[in-house]
DNA sequence: AACGCTACCAAGCAAGCGCTTGGTATTCAA
DNA sequence: TTGAATACCAAGCGCTTGCTTGGTAGCGTT
């Protein structure tokens, strides 16, 4: 039974999270996360997430990859540069593992819940590190490098306003809709914990399917 | 005493934004928006919530009020003090709103609409000036300084829990739906423009309420 | 007139910040 | 064997930060 579930999981989901990975990387769309780059913008991803950015200095950084604060500027112009480009990539991996979640769902209320689905896992498990970092430190990039991110975003946000189109939700237009869903998901945050026993994910998901598509 | 704050709780149910904050002041609640300590602290909640409270430098709140920085701490002892207490009175001030917002509300339907839509004001008008420091500058508090504020913020939460339990909210528990609802609204400080000819405060309550509670 | 209290100024300190500079070790292709 | 490129170090610069110190002007009370 278990090890039955673990397969069709397995089947369902095409690639593996390191696969999907993998694949960006060959295709050139995310920095190689071996590279020195790649476990900078890792590393930073992570710190941004847990002590926010301007609490976050080039030092803390640097000793979280062993190297000294200076040499940073070897590899980004600027700290808020760093932001940017870990804003672009957690957009670029987040979209095509929704992507990839919404080809195995069938009927439009499964695509509007693996839609939360995807974007809570992103939010909670390691799957997408930094996703949070997306709405919580969005007024410490600067305006252009705001554009910059919110020309990969636009893809992300496509397919959410689709899915949501699709599944006839209550509430008005599916712009609205997103943006209080936006809100409530990247919230959970702040106060949901998704080691202790209690809600899990899935269990999560379907809450906030049933309130916002009844 | 407690007959007379139930007193003047009652007839306060009718007042303006300014006699209601003239009322808490009274009753030592509130620093008076007069005083310099209260000239302060309005400046702060409005700097803090458009700059974020990293990025305000106690220069910037010194210039707000005509004064030189190191006069600051001739009121509070700390930056971050200075954020505490901005958070403290923002809670009280919210809680006595919301309170007599209720008041005004009959069936326990009208009741939570009454709580959407008084948050929501508390967040985009002036009625509240500095209402979503509270969610969105929580992890510039210090431990000890979030239990100060939650001790405030516990009142307010429980009008929200009450009024999403009598008003039967699908989505399981109150206190989740509290937290998914925190989010959605607090949220919608980075996109809703109430000046715009578009969405109303009404309207976006109504949406929100159409959701959460059908 | 003397006192104490509040509110503030003038000046600056120590620490921390993002970032720069000049140089070194290693690698690898020509 | 040379030369360019990559990845980094060592040192520190210039600036900003929150906060301190010592002093003063104005005020109401006694």
């Amino acid at each position: 039974m278990q090890e039955a579930a673990q397969v069709l999981e397995e089947a369902q989901s095409d690639l593996s999270p390191q696969q999907l990975i993998g694949a960006l990387v060959k295709k050139g769309e995310l920095t190689d996360p071996g590279s020195p780059r790649g476990r900078l913008l890792n590393a930073a991803a992570r710190l941004f997430e847990q002590k926010g950015f301007s609490r976050t200095t080039v030092r803390d950084l640097a000793a979280e990859v062993g190297i000294l604060s200076g040499s940073i500027f070897h590899h980004f112009s600027s700290k808020e540069q760093i932001l940017c480009e870990v804003m672009k990539e957690v957009t670029i991996f987040a979209s095509a593992r929704m992507r990839s979640a919404m080809e195995s769902a069938g009927s439009p209320q499964e695509r509007l819940r693996a839609c939360i689905q995807s974007e809570l896992e992103a939010i909670h498990e390691q799957a997408v590190p930094g996703f949070s970092i997306l709405v919580m430190e969005w007024r410490s990039l600067s305006e252009a490098s705001q554009k910059e991110v919110l020309l990969q975003r636009d893809e992300y946000e496509q397919i959410w306003l689709d899915a949501i189109n699709t599944a006839q939700c209550p509430g008005g237009d599916a712009a609205v809709v997103r943006r209080l869903l936006v809100g409530a998901l990247s919230h959970t945050y702040s106060w949901f914990k998704p080691r202790e026993k209690g809600l899990t994910i899935p269990e999560l998901s379907d809450r906030v399917f049933q309130i916002f598509a009844p």
